[in-house]
RNA sequence: GGGCGCAUAGCUCAGUUGGUUAGAGCGCUAUGCUCACACCGUAGAGGUCACAGGUUCGAGUCCUGUUGCGCCCACCA
């Protein structure tokens, strides 16, 4: 790699070519790449793979900046550091894209093009993506090891799929039923409760009346019920009332009467309000409801109007007296609670619509109509016919699909079922026992709330992107025929198909020909399994499984999984059941779950909200150095990450802060200069052609300028190593900073380790940043200047800058790879051998440097108090100037009062406060005469006093010193109070008691001195 | 309805087991282009720690309640 000399390095760190180059040369020397060796330790990860629905937006460059901090970390450590990476198929969502887009752009469906075709289309959709998504996490500086790229759809994660579900399916842990199941009715497939989201419309809620069948004297002669969606009506197999109406209505009582107890003055009235309703339904409407119960138990029926069917009046505890009408209609087949009725009760279940959302046959002359036309005709007839009770205008939460957002149907379908008792008990036991540790340790009790349900999981899906379903239908087939064609083989196993009569065939590897039984048709099931069915089973999948590799043998379980808190339960639950059964073993040792990265008005980013950002964009504004730990700096243990971010135009570079309003537009007006410039919205060729507005955040400003910080200490370090040569340094040669900046480089060392191994990554990150800027670079730089005039002070003086700055690129090079890796090399060259007491050749790259260890025997508390003290005489000395506005360039004079013990540890200061602070000392000790005309400035220990003959600006002394005097009053009194407390002194520890008394001696001293001062001034 | 989290400077956030009169970055004011860095230095202004109770000698920190915000789960004929 080919250096610059040092004196043409640019004041300002460029990061665009050093990124690309260091990149190029980590994957040349095939750094990243990991091998499974018995003889070293193995650390590895498997990346969370993103989806191939589109590119990555700023939550996944948190996701993975913190995967890849941890890996260089590791890998520094000396262990075996593996980085899996891959990408997710994403079943469903991958498909909605691509069929939107064939939608819109060609108006054609996917029926128009068939099965092949469209997985075809969905296939190159995927090539696209997945090369965005691996460049944008190449750019990031992401060290996983390319060669192992996985794909969840790729034949390695087929195979792993087709064991497990052969597996489960030989052990009866797969099943198929008909149960009832979210439908899509535009992607025309089920979808799981975690695809659908519901959203508030405005809606009306109809009261329907039934009529009684030959009612008899003192029956009512209609039973009235309600809905939202009354084309469901055709569907209907009963009504419901409560079996004990009484003891509803005391329940429902009780409750209230708990509530009121409990309410505040506020809701009170309102909870009373509603036990009065309560106490008034029960004295009219209890009758009524007992006499409707005994004629469901009596096995009376109702006509269910327009279709005439005559459907029965149950007793079920479905039906709540206190609400509505106290009846309830049931239509099993589309509705999730009258299904688990309609099981109770032994009805019938009628599915009323097609896969498409149209009326199938079961819905008479209604056939054939969408719900949307049927409802309006149901509605219309049923009022001709006079059975429409009343019309509310009520909003509705209406569930829709996530994917094609439209509205769900509750839809009775043939799906596949994993049963989850056992399943789900043995990831939460792992969690429970803590084989798998969860970090932060609150998100444990999701993970085990939703597991406990143990709700079998429903993992079809009608849809055609995905892995096949690996099950051929044999209805006709007898066993005998099936014992004869399959004879010796064990990778074909069959169950009795309980619901259709005949054979449900699994076949492990090798699909099977649908003439594999002689004389006998078999049909592969069409439908596809959930996307996260082959996720669940990435940690083991990716290294090779159902192979016994040496991979899965070195690197499994996994140790750190990385991810954010909304996929717990469908991922992270899942890998652990899975790895459980598959693997016997967890799939990962810890868990970290990381913030999320909120906008500027607390919302999630998401491409569709139109608020994700490109981390490029960020990257090519900030730098992926800045990009990783600015992200770094924000993972805190409790927040969630917000975000303001702006466009930049691209005209004149001012900052255009992004609003709902314009985040979603495909081109904006810069206000600044009145120019328009796309957005990644733009589509039409004249937004296109426009150029486009980045998106970044001021947000990256820290970590941007830490990072031209950081170069520029590099740059002066670079610039004073003419002539440096290795030797060997006694610990009595190093001057005092340099005690100080190993102690404290040590301390920072164990420091920043520590909060990387818990995963404090905003700590890590903070802790090196401090140490960086206000430490190494304002006051071991300053200080060292002097020195490096001294050609018999020089040599000492560049080799503990050279080790120190060497740590400290160890210590950031896992949060900012490129810049460190930069300057690692210009530090090479230009002191090729470093160490202080041993010689020590440097690593060829930053990334395979030994990762450093804290030198606790040079941790120096002595050395550090008197840096608090010499700090504390700058910070004073500039107050001053600053208070007298004495220009820097001006020289001062001053005498320090302070014990000789202190002035014993800052008389070596001198040079440092000369050149530090442009101020000569010209009396230190106890008992210093104060110079005729000065300004007087209370230290932490002391006292400064500045000769300000021919300066002062006397007003603004006073001024100063009155302000102090104040604070200092109020301080001492508050301190008095508090040691006048009798309960204090007796009550607390002696130490704190002590430390307050010598706070408050401190406090009068200055006060004292103060008054003397200004009794001089005004003299 | 159940659960989790949050509320500290204009903005975005730190604040260890309770212990001097609460910190950082940005922004703001003043000032300095001093030979690493103006993506910088120096100094300054800016806070009833959401509200109300309680525990304690002492509360930003612990407890209870209230309000507001975010998320997860369940459900609404």
């Amino acid at each position: 790699m080919s250096t610059v000399a040092s004196s043409e390095l640019p004041k300002q760190y460029h990061h665009a070519e050093p990124e690309r180059r260091w990149y190029q040369f980590w994957q040349q020397q095939g750094y990243f790449h990991s091998e499974p060796d018995p003889a070293r330790k193995p650390y590895s990860i498997v990346i969370p793979p993103p989806n191939v629905t589109g590119a990555l937006h700023l939550g996944h460059a948190l996701n993975n900046t913190l995967q890849d901090i941890l890996v260089r970390f590791k890998r520094m450590q000396g262990f075996n550091a593996l980085w899996m990476p891959g990408t997710d198929h994403a079943g469903i969502a991958t498909q909605a894209v691509v069929e939107r887009r064939l939608l819109t752009e060609e108006k054609k469906s996917r029926h128009d093009l068939g099965r092949q075709q469209l997985v075809e289309r969905i296939w190159a959709w995927k090539q696209e993506y997945e090369q965005r998504i691996l460049g944008q996490l190449k750019r990031m500086g992401c060290s996983c090891d390319w060669q192992r790229t996985r794909f969840t759809l790729d034949e390695t994660c087929a195979r792993a799929v087709r064991h497990t579900f052969f597996r489960f399916f030989e052990e009866g842990l797969i099943y198929r039923g008909k149960r009832l199941v979210n439908w899509d009715t535009y992607l025309q497939t089920a979808v799981s409760d975690d695809e659908v989201f519901h959203e508030t419309v405005a809606g009306h809620f109809w009261h329907l009346k039934y009529p009684v069948i030959d009612p008899q004297d003192g029956e009512p002669e209609f039973v009235t019920v309600a809905t939202t969606r009354p084309e469901t009506m055709l569907g209907d197999t009963a009504v419901a009332v409560h079996p004990d109406p009484a003891a509803a209505l005391d329940a429902a009582e009780a409750e209230l009467q708990k509530k009121l107890a409990a309410a505040g003055d506020k809701q009170r009235p309102e909870v009373q309000q509603q036990l009065a309703d309560l106490q008034e339904r029960r004295r009219t409407m209890l009758g009524p409801l007992e006499q409707l119960r005994d004629m469901a138990l009596a096995g009376r029926k109702v006509l269910l109007p327009l279709l005439n069917r005559e459907i029965p009046l149950v007793a079920d505890v479905w039906a709540k007296p206190e609400l509505g009408s106290g009846c309830v209609k049931v239509t099993p087949a589309h509705d999730p609670n009258d299904y688990d009725v309609g099981l109770r009760q032994q009805l019938p279940m009628i599915n009323i619509l097609n896969p498409d959302g149209t009326l199938n046959a079961s819905a008479g002359p209604y056939a054939g109509l969408s719900m949307a036309k049927a409802r309006d005709k149901v509605v219309a007839d049923l009022e001709t016919a006079g059975l429409l009770a009343a019309v509310e205008e009520r909003e509705i939460e209406l569930a829709h699909s996530d994917r094609s957002k439209t509205p769900i149907e509750p839809y009775l379908a043939d799906q596949w079922f994993v049963k989850m008792e056992q399943l789900a008990q043995s990831a939460m036991d792992a969690v429970t026992d803590e084989r798998v540790q969860i970090f932060p340790t609150r998100y444990a009790r999701g993970y085990l709330d939703w597991l406990s349900e143990k709700r079998d999981w429903p993992i079809s899906r009608q849809l055609w992107w995905g892995h096949r379903i690996p099950i051929w239908y044999a209805p006709d087939a007898s066993e005998a025929e099936l014992k004869k064609a399959f004879a010796g083989r064990d990778d074909v196993v069959w169950h009795r198909d309980e619901d259709h009569g005949g054979w449900l065939v699994c076949a492990l590897e090798e699909d099977l020909d649908e003439q594999a039984v002689p004389g006998r048709r078999l049909v592969q099931d069409p439908d596809v399994l959930d996307t996260w069915f082959s996720s669940a089973l990435w940690p083991h999948s990716t290294l090779g499984w159902p192979e016994q590799t040496p991979e899965l043998a070195y690197y499994y379980p996994t140790s750190a999984l990385v991810t954010s808190r909304d996929i717990i339960t469908l991922w992270v639950a899942r890998m652990v059941l899975m790895g459980l059964h598959n693997m016997h073993d967890v799939p990962f040792r810890q868990v970290f779950i990381h913030p999320k990265i909120l906008d500027s008005y607390g919302e999630g980013m998401s491409k569709s909200k139109g608020n994700g950002v490109d981390p490029i964009d960020v990257m090519e504004k900030f730098g992926a150095d800045a990009l990783r730990f600015g992200l770094a700096y924000l993972t805190t243990e409790t927040q969630d990450v917000r975000m303001p971010v702006d466009f930049e135009c691209p005209h004149c570079n001012t900052l255009v802060e992004q609003t709902k309003k314009n985040r979603v537009l495909p081109r904006v007006t810069c206000k600044q200069c009145g120019k328009d410039f796309s957005t990644q919205w733009a589509s039409k060729p004249d937004d296109v052609a426009l150029p486009r507005g980045p998106v970044v955040s001021e947000r990256f400003e820290l970590a941007r300028n830490f990072c031209n910080k950081l170069w520029n200490a590099a740059r002066f370090v670079l610039l004073n190593l003419e002539g440096y040569a290795f030797a060997p340094i006694a610990d009595a040669d190093l001057a005092v900073e340099d005690r100080w900046i190993l102690s404290r480089l040590s301390s920072v060392t164990s420091q920043v380790t520590a909060a990387l191994e818990q995963y404090h990554f905003a700590d890590a990150m903070r802790l090196a940043y401090e140490f960086a800027w206000d430490e190494f670079c304002s006051f071991y730089l300053e200080m060292v200047k002097n020195r490096l005039q001294d050609p018999a002070a020089r040599p000492v003086a560049q080799q503990v800058l050279a080790h120190t700055l060497d740590n400290l690129l160890r210590l950031l090079h896992p949060a900012i790879p490129f810049i460190t890796e930069e300057i690692w090399h210009l530090l090479a060259a230009a002191a090729p051998e470093r160490g202080l007491a041993r010689s020590e050749r440097p690593a060829e790259s930053v990334m395979k440097a030994d990762w450093p260890q804290p030198e606790t025997a040079r941790q120096d508390s002595a050395i550090e108090a008197r840096f608090a003290h010499f700090q504390d005489v700058l910070r004073g000395l500039r107050e001053i100037r600053s208070r007298q506005n004495i220009p820097p360039k001006t020289p001062i004079r001053f005498a320090l009062r302070t014990s000789d013990e202190i002035v014993e540890l800052l008389r070596p200061m001198a040079a440092a406060i000369q050149s530090m602070a442009n101020a000569e000392a010209t009396a230190w000790g106890p008992d210093v005469e104060a110079p005729p005309t000065c300004a007087r400035l209370a230290l932490t220990a002391g006292e400064v006093l500045v000769d300000l003959a021919g300066l002062i600006d006397k007003d603004a002394e006073i001024a100063r010193n009155e302000k102090e005097r104040e604070r200092l009053t109020g301080f001492v009194q508050g301190k008095r109070a508090k040691l006048a407390n009798a309960n204090f002194v007796d009550r607390a520890p002696a130490e704190v008691v002590q430390k307050e008394r010598a706070s408050l001696v401190e406090a009068e001293q200055k006060i004292a001195a103060l008054e003397a001062t200004l009794a001089a001034l005004r003299a």
